[in-house]
DNA sequence: GTCGCTAGTGGACGCTGTCCACATTAAGCC
DNA sequence: GGCTTAATGTGGACAGCGTCCACTAGCGAC
């Protein structure tokens, strides 16, 4: 992560000694360290490429700019968020089918998502600070959808199939209880509810959740 | 907005030609202007004093930074906000306590959230990027709150007084409201699903406004 | 061994936010 | 009226940012 210590070598001898990938990899780990902290506007070129101890016109080797930059720490902060979604779904039991444990999946995701916003702030503002143009779209190829959006969708078609969920009324609800989550999210993370105490976000957590139950049935 | 054309004055005698406040009012205007097209980054200070007319310094007199500019653009963002819900809402007829008025207010309330965020994308993320330190709170004398909370408040009071909602379910459900709406419109605003199809994005709204008259009945 | 490509360097440009010292104007007081 | 004083705008400067250009060291292919 930082300039390798000076004395052994020549700076010259050291020129191209990284291994293949390893300055890209340096940025958007970088990148990914300032945005945990400072959010995407702490993402600064100069200051990454300091980190990794190389100088600032070596990025455009990688990047075409400061916002492909971004765009690939986005990226990886939203593999953060679903990484944690996926691990709080597979913590709980129950065979699928069972109507128990698929709601208890639909809750453990949506307290993933609120835990991680408020536990990683920076990152969470960064998953979705994705610039302009640089858009990642859904998979298209047949490999499993790991997004936020995807694993909702799949509890959501557990729940039709244990029967907890009509599935007259499940046709683009995704949406709605997506938007449920994000909104506390970004507003209590973020937005005007960010400084309310740990015992009121709790409550507006469960507020939400139990909203959104009350919703479905 | 602009500078006086040349020629009839020198620059000299027009310095102190302008009201008491006119620069301090003029910048948080072309800061509005900027936030209008760009969002809240592209509220840049010095950008801003030449749109008014006036060197960088200048702006120094009037606000610690760029951050207090560009929190009294913020501010001035949620009050258009404020102001477009508060006319959608009184556009609604019927008397107080009408249920069916009711419930129209609060789907007028929320259809003038969704399509602000829609229609000036810039200025609703400017209205939530108040910079760190420079928070609004509600306003703590006796005037009614206009803020967006505040209106959404007072239509669910209308909402129990009508009988329509039960006043056991009352106490904080705003914010879970608050969050489905604003969830959404940050979405299919700035988020992921900013560029779905026009007629998409309106059926996302009527699946939000449905999905929330579901969870109150 | 030579060639050509890749990835890093060095220097520069214009832009930004911010600080300092200075000049001018308007207002208040006698 | 003339003087003082605070408010307000000016000019010049600085460091930091993203980005462009020309150059070069090192590696792999022939």
């Amino acid at each position: 992560m930082t300039a390798s210590p000076p004395g052994t070598e020549t700076p010259q001898a050291e020129r191209r000694r990284r291994p293949r990938g390893a300055v890209r990899d340096g940025l958007v780990a970088a990148g990914l360290e300032l945005a945990r902290t400072g959010g995407p506007d702490a993402v600064v070129l100069r200051e990454a490429t300091r980190m990794v101890g190389v100088v600032p016109n070596a990025a455009y080797r990688h990047f075409a700019g400061r916002d492909e930059l971004l765009a690939a720490v986005c990226a990886a902060a939203m593999a953060e968020l679903a990484g944690r979604m996926a691990a709080g779904v597979a913590r709980v039991p129950g065979p699928p089918g069972d109507p128990a444990a698929a709601a208890g999946r639909l809750a453990a995701i949506g307290t993933a998502y609120l835990e991680f916003a408020h536990a990683e702030p920076g990152w969470f503002a960064t998953a979705f600070a994705v610039p302009e143009q640089h858009a990642y779209g859904a998979p298209r190829d047949g490999s499993p959808d790991r997004s936020p959006l995807g694993q909702l969708r799949t509890v959501l078609d557990e729940l039709v199939d244990a029967g907890v969920l009509d599935p007259q009324r499940r046709d683009g609800i995704e949406y709605p209880i997506w938007a449920t989550v994000h909104g506390t999210a970004v507003l209590a993370g973020a937005g005007p509810l960010r400084a309310v105490p740990d015992a009121t976000r709790r409550h507006l957590q469960d507020l939400t959740l139990s909203f959104i139950g009350g919703a479905l049935t």
